[in-house]
DNA sequence: GCGCTGACTGTCA
DNA sequence: ATGACAGCCAGCG
């Protein structure tokens, strides 16, 4: 595991309950601004329990992905964190 | 080292 | 506003 992947979960688990990062936004706190592809492949592929990668989302508002119960459980969790759209 | 893949993003028509 | 295109990056065979 290379550095940045590591930065990118440690970014990704400290967002605060109800609030949401775009992939832009925690590709940028992880040092690459540009990464944005990286850490949603990191998301799908390599998903780490003790992360909330349900707090990821897509700079255009929308929700992307899940890979722990479809996009569907995602926005459910979202909604029950206090982010309501 | 090369090429493919993907939960992305920004720009243009 | 919507769709198509190109650019970028890390992980894997």
């Amino acid at each position: 595991m290379s550095e940045f992947s590591n930065k990118v979960r440690c970014v990704v688990k400290n967002i605060p309950k109800g609030e949401v990062l775009t992939y832009k936004e925690v590709a940028k706190k992880s040092g690459n601004p540009k990464a944005a592809r990286a850490v949603a492949q990191i998301m799908a592929k390599n998903f780490d329990p003790t992360i909330p990668c349900h707090r990821v989302i897509r700079s255009d508002g929308k929700l992307g992905g899940y890979n722990r119960g479809g996009i569907v459980a995602k926005r459910a969790i979202l909604q029950g964190e206090g982010y309501c759209k």
